[in-house]
RNA sequence: GCCGAAGUGGUGGAAUUGGUAGACACGAGGGACUCAAAAUCCCUUUUCCAUUGGAAGUGCGGGUUCGAUUCCCGCCUUCGGCACCA
């Protein structure tokens, strides 16, 4: 019988579903293993990325599945989110319907590939039973005193009435209608991220060892934990000090002027009632009417304006003039810099252009001067200028400066991190509402527990609308207060759709709860995830809220662990070159043929191998190459090719032969089958016998091993070797050798399962084994019979190979190196030296060291 | 600019702890089978010189070592992340 993939896969496919082989319970007599694969967005289909992604946690899972582990591999769908709004709008269809649809399809095409989900946990985000829980944990965060409301600067399209990401800006224009985009005041909900700061620092530096260190790296540089001081600046002939936070109080006595952000609300206060009022506001406007993006361009030129006042040096007394500058953030420390010219680039650079004045505090070894100073010198050194500290190295002043203002009451060390709140509000339909009711008496109040879940109420959608479709809904917005029953209004936001992402984990554990976000025990006995695998662009978002979500959900009693991730896989892209014809643009593979547009038949130019996109149109569709190769060769062509880590560059012809070698496993174990029905004679140990032990015991252990350290394409281009190996012995093979044959064979089924499970079940079928082999045991080896008796080692002379010479393993060191002073070409190089040195690794190689 | 990763045949990649560089596969060339094609099978395939064999070779330049793709120093290139973070 041919191998006919078609087939095959459907029937298999059918028969895991009817048995619901993936099904798995809580057993404690059990050891656990929980494998996921970051959930998809219903965008409409699964591309090449999906593929990889999940081909990866499906070898894995079937690996443990066959190890005897009771394993949880679930699937769901990240199911809120912009885009269905929008085709929501376009086509005048409600979001939940694309959504629907596109769910449903996705979920065909996962099956197709034959992964090994149990989809009694099928989770959708955009379920009021799961949206339900998240709008508790809200509220019982905000009880917690873990979310605020606060007002901040925000982008803003005024045409589609809505707060725009920051990767929603397209050159200073929105993404969706090209408006020009505003900066603007707004209230939003928070999440205090920040006080768990230090907590997820701590376990990113050595206590996640199954993550890698990229990743902990980014995470670490994204919280940006830096110490420093809060030093106040007393504002001359006022009352009102202004904070600024540094890290470098060492130079303290060298600062000359200060800078504030042009959002600080001390700025208003400053040029309130003077004659730089109207001026000061218009620069103010002019740098806030610049989107976030140009603002934080790179080598944007620094900008200031002179407020015409004074903050007076602590230390020195001097007036510092106070500036306000572009370049100083207001999310950053608190808004306000000291600004010392000769120890900063950008107080250097301002300052030279507004002519502020330099002072030199640190002087390094060679002495700098004003004069001849053409940067700011930033390095070590030697206090000068500052008083009663001159002398001291700066490293040390950085602390007896703090403790010096510290006893004056003038400021105090402090940390200070780069990463700020998470701010949750969209103004968007197509995510949970947040469960808040606000009050002009009351507040912000949050909706009783007894009423949750807030859900979405339903919203005609058409081309024509603008803006937060909720604020427009009157029965959804007026309520009343739950505390003091007066007319109040709902909040009409909805939450980021990295809430859902956060927890959606911990729900599989117990996907049905209706009592609970997820049963504690369950939860409990399934977390953490063992093996978290996803692409690496959520190295730091989904990740790191992730790990905050965790924590808080331990603080609130839900659950007790302190991480979700224990291991983490991160996968590389795939990609292809592209396509271009300089008549239609950017082309599909299958546009271009033979080098020329399938059009227009003008020469197609061959871009950069680029990550997969529909914009550049260098895809290829998973459908189709299931189509016409099956899915157990998509998915082992998609692990052999690359490590799991790096990149794929992907090849048509690598295809072909993966499925090649699915054939030729076909063809080998078809020729044969009659040995699983026959009664064979018992085995000889002679050479042949040995051989095959030693290939099958080898090729058990490198998979194996390599499964275990996720080197997934090793591990497939030694089940080719093991292939390879097995039709050179049954060439050479007698009767005596089937029986052990038959065995190197349904080892040879086995090791294959996880990658191309549709091929070996209907194998092991074929052989006649009941059951599944799915549910079988995953072969073993013996290490015995992983090493040869015969062995052959290297000889080296200084180093360089000599010859090679065959032994006895374990032979004595003296007897080999007389066998390799033997060797003809060894001779030749050796001879008439003298053989000074002579090293020995076991069962590898030796080396003489002659002069 | 800062941080991180990578750089190996024509191509994707392998070499797990410093020990025979190029496993496995793709492509290419040659051959077998066939009326022919497809499929399949076999051989060759880092470069250069050559008759057994030799020389060079893992981005470049140094170093440590009997021995370096692997460790150290300096540089180049590519990719990723962060980026006026005070």
């Amino acid at each position: 019988m041919k191998y006919n993939p078609a087939d095959i896969e459907t029937k298999w496919q059918k028969i895991w579903e009817d048995k619901k082989l993936f099904k798995v319970e809580k057993d404690e007599s059990k050891e656990k293993f929980y494998c996921l694969e970051m959930f998809p967005y219903p965008s409409g289909k699964i591309h090449m990325g999906h593929v990889r992604n999940y081909a990866i946690g499906d070898v894995i899972s079937r690996y443990k599945f066959m190890q005897g582990l009771n394993v949880l591999h679930p699937m769901g769908w990240d199911a809120f989110g912009l885009p269905a709004e929008n085709a929501a709008i376009e086509n005048s269809t409600h979001p939940a319907v694309w959504t629907k649809s596109n769910i449903s399809y996705m979920k065909e095409q996962l099956k197709q590939l034959g992964l090994s989900y149990d989809w009694d946990r099928d989770i959708a985000t955009c379920d009021p039973e799961y949206y339900r829980w998240e709008q508790l944990i809200f509220i019982k965060m905000f009880e917690k005193g873990l979310i605020y409301k606060k007002k901040s600067h925000l982008n803003w399209c005024d045409d589609c009435n809505t707060v725009l990401a920051n990767e929603q800006v397209e050159e200073g224009a929105c993404w969706r209608c090209g408006q020009d985009v505003a900066i603007k005041e707004l209230d939003g909900w928070y999440l205090k991220i920040t006080e768990y700061a230090d907590e997820l620092l701590e376990y990113a530096n050595d206590k996640l060892p199954g993550w890698p260190n990229k990743v902990l790296t980014m995470q670490k540089n994204w919280i940006g934990k830096s110490y420093g001081a809060e030093i106040n600046f007393q504002i001359k002939d006022t009352d009102e000090k202004i904070n600024v936070f540094t890290t470098r109080p060492d130079t303290l006595f060298g600062a000359t002027f200060m800078s504030v952000a042009p959002e600080h609300p001390i700025v208003k206060t400053l040029l309130a009632g003077t004659d730089k009022e109207a001026e000061g506001t218009a620069f103010v406007d002019s740098i806030l009417k610049e989107d976030k993006i140009n603002r934080m361009d790179d080598d944007k030129e620094k900008r200031g304006f002179f407020t015409g006042k004074y903050v007076t040096n602590p230390v020195t007394g001097n007036d510092m003039p106070i500036y306000i500058a572009n370049f100083v953030l207001m999310d950053y420390g608190t808004g306000a810099v000291m600004a010392v010219p000769a120890h900063d680039q950008r107080d250097f650079e301002f300052a030279k252009k507004y002519g502020c004045d330099l002072k030199i505090v640190i002087q390094p070894k060679e002495e700098l001067s004003l004069e001849t100073m053409v940067e700011a010198y930033t390095g070590a050194g030697t206090l000068v200028n500052s008083g009663q500290f001159d002398g001291t190295d700066n490293d040390s002043a950085k602390k007896s400066i703090v403790e010096f203002l510290d006893n004056e009451g003038l400021g105090k060390s402090t940390i200070n991190y780069r990463l700020r709140d998470w701010q949750i509000s969209r103004q968007r339909y197509w995510g949970s509402p947040i469960p808040f009711i606000n009050c002009d008496k009351c507040g912000s109040v949050p909706v009783p527990e007894a009423e949750l879940p807030v859900k979405l109420p339903d919203v005609d959608f058409n081309p024509d609308m603008r803006g937060n479709p909720l604020d427009k809904v009157e029965s959804f917005k007026n309520t009343t207060c739950p505390k003091c029953g007066g007319a109040a209004t709902r909040e009409t936001d909805t939450m980021d759709t990295f809430m859902e992402s956060s927890w959606y984990f911990m729900r599989y554990t117990s996907p049905h709860c209706d009592t609970a976000p997820f049963d504690k025990d369950k939860a409990n006995y399934w977390m953490n995830v063992d093996q978290y695998i996803g692409g690496i662009e959520h190295a730091i978002l989904h990740l790191l809220y992730s790990r905050f979500y965790t924590k808080v959900l331990r603080d609130l009693g839900y659950i007790d662990i302190d991480e979700p991730f224990n291991r983490l896989l991160t996968q590389g892209m795939v990609c292809k070159e592209t396509y271009k014809c300089p008549e239609h643009g950017w082309l599909y593979p299958e546009e271009s043929v033979d080098g020329k547009c399938s059009k227009c038949n003008s020469d197609v130019a061959v871009g950069r191998v680029e990550k997969m996109s529909k914009s550049k149109r260098n895809v290829v569709d998973p459908n189709k190459l299931i189509q016409k190769y099956g899915a157990d060769t998509a998915r082992l062509f998609i692990l052999f090719a690359s490590p799991p880590e790096r990149e794929l560059e992907w090849s048509d012809s690598g295809v072909e032969g993966s499925f090649r070698f699915l054939n030729r496993v076909w063809r080998l174990i078809q020729n044969n089958i009659e040995l699983f029905n026959s009664e064979l004679p018992a085995p000889v140990e002679d050479e042949l016998s040995k051989e095959l032990l030693f290939h099958t015991n080898v090729a058990v252990k490198k998979v194996t091993e390599d499964i275990d350290r996720y080197q997934l394409n090793t591990a497939v281009a030694a089940m080719m070797e093991f292939v390879n190996n097995l039709y050179a012995i049954e060439a050479k093979m007698g009767d005596e050798h089937k029986a052990l044959f038959r065995d190197s064979i349904l080892s040879l089924m086995k090791l294959i399962a996880p990658f191309t499970p549709h091929a070996a079940e209907e194998l092991f079928e074929m052989a006649g084994f009941e059951g599944l082999i799915s549910r079988s045991s995953w072969p073993e080896f013996d290490e015995k019979h992983t090493q040869k008796d015969e062995i052959t080692i290297a000889v080296q002379v200084n180093g360089k190979l000599r010859g090679q010479i065959e032994i006895a393993r374990d032979l004595d060191k003296e007897t080999i190196f007389e066998i390799a002073l033997a060797n003809e070409n060894v001779v030749k190089h050796t001879e008439g030296k003298d053989i000074f040195k002579k090293i020995y690794v076991p069962n590898k190689l030796i080396n003489f060291v002659v002069k």
